[in-house]
DNA sequence: ATCTAAATGTTAGAATTCTAATCATTGTGC
DNA sequence: GCACAATGATTAGAATTCTAACATTTAGAT
């Protein structure tokens, strides 16, 4: 158990350089210049829409003050849109315009390329066991 | 295989809250304030002594810009020392001080503590099927 | 030998991100 | 109903990190 979590320890510090090793080199091009928090947060407003700053900015692992200056940039470029939830009105819910999901569309592809190129040294047996070791840390994440 | 790739791409989009779900709150107390990338820095130096600045600029996920910085700090702190590599001029390679050591063993316990702290929501199968697929991952890291 | 290209580390300035304080709104206990 | 804590979002200033350009050294080609 203890050990575990030791090994654990030991493993984690090598997630900074693995993420480091996919991005390198993804410049999106797009209509609208983006930066990759921008793109990242574009992403995930596509497949999740209507959320929230702090939602967001926990999922695109950002502090809420930081995610603030995100969705003013994408709310400038005119990708999307803060509406006010009606439930709370201190919360305010994200919306994609047309533009913004013609864009998150272009992103999501060419990110989609990059990572397939990236990926390219691989054996079909190591992206297998990729797939599943990211799906198990992607499981667990939603518990902690 | 293409499909493998793509569900790579969407799910490597949630390392960064993973990664700042188990970081969240943990701040060292030692002797010698050090911020994270710090932090980061001088465990994976403690435990590869005496590589270069590119080396580990790429293994803690930083640009060798930004890494010469963290070295500056660390050394300001006398943390650790450039020591001219005799093969090439161009290189220097990093070497801890004795309360280099000192303090990269206290954060190294401190950090496994924290970690410990945060993983006790899991179960003892959460903590292998972790354990497991973080070792694919850094695995699969060497290779890109 | 010499020229060119690549690699290493540094620098300066810009861009990004964080932290802590703040405001507005909501929930709680009395 | 009212004080008071908790939550969501924002702000400003500090801290961190990035990018691009640079000097130095090495490697490769001719």
């Amino acid at each position: 158990m203890a050990e575990k979590k030791e090994n654990i320890a030991r493993l984690i510090v090598v997630l900074p350089m693995f993420m480091g090793a996919l991005m390198k080199g993804s410049n999106f091009e797009t209509a609208v210049q983006l930066n990759s928090s921008e793109a990242r947060s574009l992403i995930y407003i596509y497949k999740h829409e209507g959320g929230t700053m702090s939602e967001y900015s926990k999922r695109v692992g950002l502090a809420r003050g930081s995610f603030t200056a995100v969705a003013d940039s994408l709310e400038e470029k005119g990708l999307v849109a803060r509406v006010s939830a009606s439930d709370d009105r201190r919360k305010c819910a994200l919306m994609l315009t047309g533009s913004g999901k013609k864009i998150a569309r272009e992103i999501d592809l060419q990110f989609k390329r990059h990572l397939a190129a990236r990926l390219e040294s691989l054996s079909g047996e190591d992206l297998s066991s990729l797939e599943k070791s990211l799906k198990v840390i992607a499981a667990i994440s939603e518990k902690l």
